[in-house]
RNA sequence: GGGCCUGUAGCUCAGUCGGUAGAGCAGGCGGCUCUUAACCGCAAGGUCCAGGGUUCGAACCCCUGCAGGCCCGCCA
């Protein structure tokens, strides 16, 4: 760091010389403050020129600039609630006491201010400080005023930056809190339990996914973290549970981009006695509730769109007329396997001689059919050999009875009528390891030996979290909803390279 | 894994034909009692992502690597 170094200096000594005066750079609270929303409401119709003398009030916050004209200085404030403008002059300081404020005051300082409200003359509703006091001094600068953080790189890695410097940044964060909390709300009050369950699993099976594998040194044993809820969540049915539902971080050993990273949320709920007509239902009331809970941290165009979308009911669309529509395969569930994998691997898919029909399937619906739905649409029915946990379709052969929720050409959710015979589902089990090989959902035997004390009927959906609040909050990429998404090594070690010539 | 693009001051960005780097903001000094991207003046601030090569001379051309972005592929 540079020159860095010479602005930390700076702002180091002017927190040294603040310190031989006896005021401590980092006190231990500031209290009786109000937001700084508090106060502006306050000031809301007041004139320009307005004093409220008898109502004195303390806010906290960052300073962000400093305008200093002479014998008054503007100061604007952020907090959480929003920004004020400090008012500094030398009729409520004093001459030395305007002069030692701007000794040691420095943009991104966290500073108290006391003070009377007021209205400037130029209309900007700002508090007359007579006390500034220093609650933590910073010894970076923040990024620039008006510009902002651009870095996308600088940002993710250091989120705080970007956080401390764009409201909208922040704005939206609290959005995805907000949205999580009606979400847990609208669930409580549907009547779901919400319940925890472990993300350290001897096998992490419910999903097709490379686990991540860590060590539990006292057991010695390999463990791995969960890729789905699944498993766990239907013994608590089989339990007695009637309607439940976590959500929690799932972690999937795979790559990242605009839709992709490997440690996110998930939703999964399940509910006895219902089947997947009573959850698409309940799925559409969940997202029109949520829509209207985003509304706050979007634009008024952007939350009047999502709102329309997320109105009920959705589009619906069978998995199979789909795909034979959209690829011009008429009667696609009776072509040979061989004629599938011919057909995804001439989509850019990976096949293998092995491939399963299902695989293939779902290939050819990713490439011909996901693109085309936009707006919110249940792809329903899928053939059996897509899934190993899913109920016989009750009415048509070769089917499950399944829905998949897809939004903006991705997958939002994925629910079935759930699979409740122990024999069945140890064979589809074993049906998918000998088709295949490595490629396969993991054998949880315990979840079949739960199955055999009886599970009720029972449907459930997945969602995806981060999928789900970049619909809600109108954004592209997945980083964008993820707090702190993983980066690689910063600075790794340069070696020289092996192909270069030596010098000389 | 493949293609394209990006990396220069704390931040946001210029940098022509290869001739030892520039602006704005922030910071320093001075001025200003109503600014709000305040303004005016002065001075200062650089591992040009890293390593190597070509060249009298490289931010610029070439090679390799690293990080990031976009697209494609892979991945429930």
């Amino acid at each position: 760091m540079p020159t860095g170094e010479e602005l930390e200096r700076e702002r180091r000594e002017k927190r040294e010389s603040l310190s031989r005066t006896g005021t401590h750079a980092y006190p231990h609270n500031y209290p009786d403050r109000v937001p700084t929303r508090a106060v502006r409401d306050e000031l809301k119709g007041s004139p320009p020129g307005a004093i409220h003398p008898d109502h004195p009030r303390r806010v906290a916050g960052r300073a962000l600039s400093i305008r200093h004209l002479g014998r008054t200085a503007f100061v604007p404030l952020r907090d959480q609630s929003g920004e004020l403008q400090l008012f500094l002059s030398v009729d409520h300081l004093g001459e030395e006491g305007l002069r030692a404020v701007l000794r040691w005051l420095d943009p991104g300082d966290l500073v108290g201010a006391e003070g009377i409200p007021v209205v400037t003359r130029r209309g900007e509703p700002s508090l007359a400080v007579r006390s500034l006091t220093l609650l933590a001094k910073a010894l970076r600068p923040p990024p620039e005023k008006w510009h902002g953080l651009k870095d996308p790189e600088v940002r993710l890695r250091q989120r705080y930056v970007d956080l401390l410097s764009s409201p909208e940044t922040l704005t939206r964060f609290t959005g995805r809190s907000v949205i999580l909390r009606a979400l847990r709300h609208h669930l409580d009050e549907e009547g779901f339990l919400g319940v925890e369950t472990p993300v350290l699993e001897r096998v992490a099976s419910g999903a097709l996914a490379r686990p991540f594998v860590t060590h539990y040194n006292f057991l010695d044993e390999d463990y791995q973290l969960r890729i789905a809820l699944e498993l766990r969540l239907k013994r608590l049915i089989v339990g007695g549970f009637e309607k439940v539902y976590e959500i929690g971080p799932v972690f999937r050993n795979e790559d990242l981009d605009s839709t992709h990273v490997p440690e996110f949320s998930e939703l999964e709920l399940y509910w006895a006695y219902a089947d997947y007509h009573d959850l698409r239902a309940l799925v559409e009331r969940m997202l029109h509730h949520l829509a209207r809970s985003a509304a706050p941290f979007l634009s008024p165009e952007a939350a009047e769109r999502i709102q329309r979308s997320f109105t009920p009911p959705f589009a619906r669309v069978d998995f199979v007329h789909a795909l034979e529509q959209h690829s011009g395969l008429p009667g696609v569930l009776d072509l040979p396997v061989e004629t599938l994998r011919e057909k995804a691997r001439a989509v850019g898919a990976t096949v293998t001689p092995s491939s399963p029909a299902g695989y293939c399937l779902d290939k050819l619906f990713a490439h011909h059919v996901e693109p085309t739905l936009q707006e919110p649409t249940f792809v329903e029915d899928h053939p059996r050999s897509t899934t190993p946990l899913a109920k016989q379709h009750r009415s048509l052969p070769g089917r499950v009875e399944r829905f998949e929720l897809f939004y903006r050409g991705f997958e939002l959710g994925n629910a079935y009528t759930e699979l409740n015979d122990p024999d069945e589902q140890l064979a589809r089990f074993e049906e998918q390891r000998a088709t295949r090989g490595e490629e396969t959902y993991a054998l949880d035997e315990d979840f079949v030996e739960a199955l055999r004390y009886g599970m009720p009927p029972t449907t459930g959906v997945g969602m995806g979290v981060e999928r789900l609040l970049m619909s809600l909050l109108d954004v592209a990429s997945i980083k964008d909803v993820v707090l702190f998404p993983p980066t690689r090594r910063a600075d790794p070690p340069s070696r020289p390279s092996p192909s270069s010539k030596p010098s000389g």
